[in-house]
DNA sequence: CTGAAAGCGCTTACAG
DNA sequence: CTGAAAGCGCTTACAG
């Protein structure tokens, strides 16, 4: 399959068309000042023979291959069905802007030594790079750390630690929105469940946006980190259960994200109580299996598709010092936990 | 970014080490009949400069590009986050099989004639084309039967229609499952809910193994075929609503895949249900979510981790006629709902 | 075991 | 507007 007997080149289009190979190569790229008649018998010539550009030879020429490598980190040992599916629709909305322009998407999920790899603009298959992926993951983010620091430039998603380029939701406005939902609610035992300080900027930056929102109006919030756990939607059953045995006048919990409100929304129900009237939860991510709980889970939804957009613009951008760090906006999407 | 003034070449490393380019290029590719000292002053070389082969240059030389393609097919209008998880499941798990072969991934999500495209082999970017997706996207079939015809060559999940090489699951054994199941949990008014014949062979399959397993006890099974719809959990809601109408008595639910179960069973419960007491609910596909739902989902699992192996080594298998058309095994994975 | 050279299939400066 | 030629960075048959 690989070693087509007889893939045609541009020179049996020049052949066939009559015309030197020089030109086969200007008509096809549509470069201006080729006689519009050439053009045309060109492109019949190469319809009738199948012909494509050979990208490898295309890419080595022009030094640029039109391609974006994605890598996507994940939890060791975790199954590629496990994978939070914000990351998948992340990764979607990352292949609609790279197709948008014209180029291919290269994607790499990672998880370990066995398969950590950042090759992919050092060897030309790709003209940028981006991270994306969990937080929890040290070893795979040291080893991009390693490789930024020997000179290897991307982009990445939440970007734990490390002083990478990188594009997050727009946190904070969405932890405060969540605490004025809360208070328009009349909830006043309001609390908060999250991994705690320094494994994720982007989870602090939820937490410290629904705490200073409190505080604004004068009241304040618990927190309750999950137990150390492989699994997010258990870690929310439990600390659920922790957070309303030790505070049971609790009636508002922000989640720092929607598969472990997943499970604080489980959790709940299993203590007894009813969601929202006893207790309204919200979630962050918007990931599509909110809409199948019950009942369906409040969230806050960052704009997936400015994000795909902006993550390929930024890795795209040729000049360093222009990608910086950027926010997406986060919206509060009412459904029903809140 | 995509243009480092000093990537090094092969003959940067030459003059580094003091040997001639190719033997650079031997001693990299672990060339048998190198100079042990040559290869090891080599690589200090290489890895002094950062140097990495370039893949253009070597894929051009090689005629191989040790990549796949994979092509993801949508449905129209619907965006990155609303496409079936089971797709960005099999996706993953093609992944990890490609990565496996030290293969590189490329992905392109294709939903209309704006976006079709099949050239990723004739350009010689990838060595073979895996295509997946939704069997209801009648105009992308129809684009690459068409392609199929004019010489292109690929292999499909599923394969609604052309006669594409394809691997699927054990259908057939896996409604024959659900079906002893059901009846073993003394179920007598078992129905099925899937879209009408022919959309997808692999529903017809589901459907066919389910009814031919009851009637092997002499049972017999009610079909309700989902209102056309976009939303499969919509479908699922309005189709549990028309059976439990017409057939009060339905005591046992199969239905073709997980995103419609989900429906099915918020709508069994809409009705109100017991699941699984009064209704037991059976899915196909064994995607993540059906673990948030309310009991949590039972459905036939397909081994994905064959899947993505048999799906990329079809692919690359080299004699067309050893493709063929292969199953994947399915197992019944007791949650919830019955 | 190693080197000089051809060639993979393009793109584009250079002539005309 | 078009053609002949150089060159992108490799791999490998061919000599030695």
């Amino acid at each position: 399959m690989s070693n087509r007997p007889l893939r045609p080149t541009s020179f049996d289009v020049a052949e066939k068309a009559g015309v030197s190979q020089s030109t086969v190569s200007r008509a096809l790229r549509g470069n201006s000042g080729v006689n519009a008649e050439t053009r045309a018998r060109v492109s019949a010539a190469a319809r009738e023979l199948g012909y494509v550009v050979d990208r490898h030879a295309s890419s080595l020429r022009l030094k640029s291959s039109e391609t974006i490598a994605l890598v996507t980190i994940c939890r060791p040992g975790e199954d590629r069905s496990a994978i939070n599916p914000f990351y998948f629709a992340l990764l979607g909305s990352i292949a609609a802007a790279t197709s948008a322009r014209g180029f291919n998407l290269l994607v790499s999920f990672q998880e370990s030594a066995a398969n950590f790899r950042a090759d992919f603009v050092a060897s030309g298959l790709a003209d940028a790079m981006i991270v994306i992926g969990t937080a929890t993951n040290h070893a795979a983010w040291d080893y991009f750390a390693q490789a930024q620091a020997s000179g290897l430039d991307f982009v990445c998603w939440g970007s734990p630690g490390a002083p990478f380029h990188w594009l997050r939701s727009d946190n904070r406005s969405g932890g405060a929105l969540a605490a004025q939902h809360f208070l328009s609610l009349r909830r006043r035992h309001c609390a908060f469940i999250g991994p705690s300080v320094g494994i994720s900027r982007q989870f602090d930056e939820r937490r410290d946006g629904y705490v200073a929102a409190l505080a604004a109006q004068g009241f304040t919030s618990v927190t309750v980190d999950p137990p150390a756990n492989t699994d997010r939607y258990a870690q929310g059953i439990a600390a659920a259960r922790t957070l309303l045995s030790q505070h049971p006048e609790t009636d508002a919990i922000f989640v720092s994200s929607d598969m472990l409100a997943l499970g604080v929304l489980q959790g709940v129900k299993e203590m007894g109580r009813r969601v929202p009237a006893d207790v309204a939860i919200i979630g962050f991510d918007g990931i599509r299996a909110g809409t199948l709980a019950e009942p369906p889970l409040t969230t806050l939804e960052p704009d997936l598709d400015a994000a795909g957009e902006a993550l390929v613009a930024m890795a795209l951008e040729d000049q360093a010092h222009m990608r910086g760090r950027s926010r997406v906006p986060v919206q509060l999407l009412l459904r029903g936990t809140a």
